[in-house]
RNA sequence: GGGGAGAUAGCCAAGUGGCCAACGGCAACAGACUGUAAAUCUGUCCUCUUCGGAGUUCGAAGGUUCGAAUCCUUCUCUCCCCA
């Protein structure tokens, strides 16, 4: 199976320039895609972008991960309502680091793979150089023309915005040239930026380049994929803790799935459609989910974070009681227990007797006021150490306290937070 | 340049002097049911609260009035028609 075939079952293809699975399938391919550094850590959004190089790599091409230090300095105006904020020089340098030190946890750059960055070339570029190279080449019609600008053409767009994909498309061009790279992956946003960067290799030096997109990933019920009630997904362990990642990826619903795993793991087809075969007969297992998490997870992670992640969420879902809770040893209890929000709070107040909702409220913020707090009790929504708690009005003693100095704090059936009394 | 319509909470949207912290819908959060799912039902949903209330809202600033989202003045912005 080539690549292309690859993608085609797990239905990580969009679109294609015509001729591009040909030549795919007859040469070697040097093949980039572009992140941009809006954030100090990338997300499971990039994972599509992250997983496609890795396929690349696989199939024996050769992958070129391009961190848009140039890029980032203008912003991509694409099928954005609003012009977007102009990030300081300062945090997109913190930025680029963050972010190519991630993509090196994926890609194997030791294999003539690349991590390049676009600034380095544009850093000396002048803005007159660049208009007569460059901008020459290209016309305003046909930049407008493009989807991806039209709503702005529309509302409003700086200058700086709308230059976005004639940088973009030199980034293609000076790649092709220099290192030989004939073909640029992205999401299906990027169409319209990666078709300037071909129509500029051909108008610039008469050369053929190519392009693949990947569907945005989506979700069954239309809401938006990799967003949780906590904010964005991170890769990075510090944003978005393991036993979180895990989480998310156990609480999809059936139908993506079933889309997922094919998308985010690196399993055969055969085994996939067992899984999936399996996941239709008993749904209620969660197989597909638990495995789908499984695989990320460790691959995002590692082994030892996933086999975390699932003690934790074995002890916090599974039929855990207080009893079970207090038999842990203090070092099994904080394991399980290390990926989980936690507060830190003085043994003192405890002692001398704590109203619950200052507890919750003023000393941790599980709750964001007082008001909040009384409300999500009366509505029978919080539980300590496992046991439903609803009197607002209640006072906490030392008598609450599992090994002498924690208190496992849920709100919700989902929400779980530890109190370290010290 | 002339004429008209409009701006209400995260979004959509009702409200034209007191019964308005503001109908309704969506989204969100919680409860029940379940599989940590979907669907459904229930509750919450400006902020704080000792749950009695208190404070700040209806594009902005002034004004009228005992009382203004609602009336008047000026300003800002959006949309439509004509030129």
């Amino acid at each position: 199976m080539n690549f292309v075939e690859e993608l085609r079952w797990r239905g990580l293809l969009h679109d294609m320039i015509p001729g591009t699975e040909e030549l795919l399938s007859k040469e070697k391919v040097a093949a980039y895609i572009g992140f941009d550094p809006t954030a100090e850590s990338l997300h499971i959004g990039s994972m599509v972008q992250i997983i496609l190089l890795m396929h690349l790599q696989r199939h024996g091409h050769t992958p070129i991960a391009l961190v848009g230090g140039a890029t980032g300095m203008i912003g991509d105006p694409s099928f954005k309502s609003e012009e977007r904020k102009m990030l300081s020089e300062e945090s997109l340098q913190k930025n680029v680091a963050g972010i190519e030190g991630q993509l090196r946890k994926f890609i194997d750059f030791d294999k003539g793979a690349e991590l390049v960055n676009n600034y380095d070339w544009f850093k000396d570029f002048s803005m007159l150089g660049f208009l007569r190279e460059v901008g020459k080449h290209i016309s305003v019609n046909y930049m407008m023309a493009k989807d991806s600008v039209k709503k702005r053409l529309e509302t409003g767009i700086s200058f700086t915005e709308f230059s976005y994909q004639l940088i973009q498309g030199y980034d293609f061009y000076w790649l092709w040239k220099n290192k030989n790279a004939k073909l640029q992956l992205g999401g299906s946003d990027q169409w319209g930026n990666i078709v300037t960067g071909t129509e500029l290799i051909r108008r610039i030096a008469g050369g053929e380049a190519f392009a693949l997109t990947v569907p945005l990933v989506t979700k069954a019920d239309g809401s938006k994929f990799g967003k949780t009630e906590q904010g964005n997904v991170w890769l990075d362990a510090k944003l978005t803790i393991p036993y979180q990642f895990y989480q998310f990826w156990l609480n999809t619903s059936d139908e993506d799935a079933e889309k997922y795993i094919k998308i985010f793991t690196f399993l055969d087809q055969a085994t996939i459609e067992a899984l999936i075969e399996e996941h239709r007969v008993n749904p209620a297992a969660r197989n597909l989910q638990k495995r789908l998490g499984q695989e990320i997870t460790v691959l995002v992670h590692g082994e030892e974070e996933y086999q975390a992640a699932i003690a934790a969420t074995a002890i916090l879902f599974g039929s855990g009681t207080r009893e079970q809770l207090e038999a842990m040893s203090e070092n099994t209890l904080l394991q399980v227990f290390e990926s989980v929000p936690r507060f830190s709070v003085d043994l003192n107040l405890l002692k001398a007797g704590v109203n619950i909702l200052d507890l919750l409220a003023v000393n941790t913020q599980v709750f964001e006021s007082k008001g909040d707090a009384r409300k999500m009790i009366q509505q029978n929504a919080l539980s300590i150490n496992k046991e439903k708690y609803a009197d607002a009005a209640g006072m906490l003693t030392e008598s609450a306290l599992i090994a002498q100095k924690y208190m496992l704090i849920q709100k919700g059936k989902k929400n779980y937070y530890l109190i370290n009394f010290s």
